[in-house]
DNA sequence: AATTCGGTTGTTTGAAATGAACAATAAAGG
DNA sequence: CCTTTATTGTTCATTTCAAACAACCGAATT
């Protein structure tokens, strides 16, 4: 089995969001239809995909109904970057930690990733935390409060009284906006309370940031650069950012 | 075109999870089976299934991964009783009133139903929050605590405490298990003790519960029949259970 | 090096599913 | 009652499919 073809197929199919057999005829010219057919049959056994007639349909896209759509489309914006982001950070976990979740598409990434292992996992997004209960034999604690529409994240008084209770070995905090001065923003809030707290309770600190944040502003500041232990992004951050994080001992991945 | 069809194949589709035309053919005898495969193709059209070689899914379903089969499961058995209870139940609401929604499949079922208004929607389960957050316009608060891989709840201190503070219009209680003598009862304390502090909370009672749940014994008790106000069930409970509901003032729908 | 074995890939082939095109039927409107 | 339009049924050529077997590859064993 080759399995460099299958995973292959695999992303060109959730990245589009379907093929046809002669797409993928013509994508891999070096190997009979057959096989190709073998490839999406094991694809869908594995729940990756759906075989249609002359075809196949990624489950991901189908998933999301119609009316998910607006976070949909910032689910799908980046997603390369958001991919790589959490790649590198389901690195820094191990099992039988207490980690925290953020809400948002990158930390949905990650909870996505994470091997079914038994983790103490605490989490703002009811979507991250139904991704973690169902895939893996974790410990899954939600905040309570009210749910944002735009992030899914549930805050609130409560949320940070509920997370200024437990004690999380690493935590990973999204990022909406970073720019030098400010430092890491966001547009809400009860969001930016929320992390505050995460960051004060957690014994190291990863921020997960794509390069498209940097530079932007937004109200509320939650946090400095020196407040973090590493900052996980896509490798594409200017020389600023990265000599001002050496000054100030934060590992960027 | 025949509307009624329509609707029927896809209802049977959303609740059987998938078909095949050999099944539809068995089902209606009256048509074609290219009148089917037409209407297959309508319903795709729709979003509502996907087509598939020799028939068709339901996109529900296919966003329920593998490992949310054993929740699956609890979803689907006794699924019309579950229908008709959240149809009768759905209409006790009116708009920009304040509800609470239990964890569990029938409650879902009844989020699912919900008519895009505003209301002041509370719930214990991240799967009926998201749902309600997708398909209304309401504002949505979920309680915080630990994740029961059973029935998706949340549950624990914090859940309580968080339900104690707030007033809810009608509650709509999911009910594992009656008896005449014991009342309504679960197997969980946690989720019984948010049970009962939601009763206390909440100006009308409404329990949810299929005739399958009556005559069964569970160890936690959280509200006796005197305890609520309607009993919304499927028209199968034994005439006991309904003297003794006119006994208690209790509705029974 | 030759042999064997497990697994993957290619080819042939008959069966099944599909939709186009047209015919029949039902429904609606004058 | 006739005309028009929409839905449904039937036939049929085309496409897709997987079973079965053959060929191939690579690794382990002799």
């Amino acid at each position: 089995m080759n399995k460099k073809r299958r995973t292959d197929i695999n992303s060109y199919i959730q990245s589009k969001g379907e093929v046809t057999m002669n797409e993928l005829e013509n994508l891999f010219p070096q190997v009979s239809s057959m096989t190709l057919r073998r490839d999406l049959n094991y694809l869908e056994s594995q729940n990756k995909i759906i075989r249609t007639r002359g075809g196949a349909k990624s489950i991901e896209f189908l998933s999301i109904g119609a009316q998910e759509e607006r976070y949909l489309k910032k689910t799908l914006t980046h997603i390369d970057e958001k991919n790589i982001i959490a790649a590198k950070a389901v690195k820094l976990i191990s099992p039988e930690r207490s980690i925290f979740l953020d809400a948002g598409s990158t930390s949905m990434c990650l909870a996505k990733m994470l091997p079914d292992e038994r983790y103490y996992v605490f989490t703002s997004a009811p979507n991250v935390a139904m991704e973690v209960v169902y895939s893996t034999s974790s410990t899954v604690n939600l905040t309570g409060g009210e749910i944002n529409r735009d992030n899914l994240a549930v805050s609130g008084a409560g949320a940070v009284e509920f997370m200024e209770n437990v004690n999380v070995d690493i935590a990973f905090i999204g990022v909406p906006a970073f720019d030098l001065h400010n430092g890491f923003s966001c547009g809400n809030i009860n969001d930016s309370q929320l992390k505050k707290a995460i960051i004060k309770r957690a014994a190291k600190v990863v921020v997960l940031m794509d390069s498209y944040k940097n530079g932007i502003n937004l109200p509320y500041t939650f946090a400095r650069l020196s407040d973090v232990d590493i900052v996980i992004s896509d490798g594409k951050l200017p020389k600023e950012f990265l000599d001002e994080a050496k000054k100030n001992n934060v590992k960027v991945l």
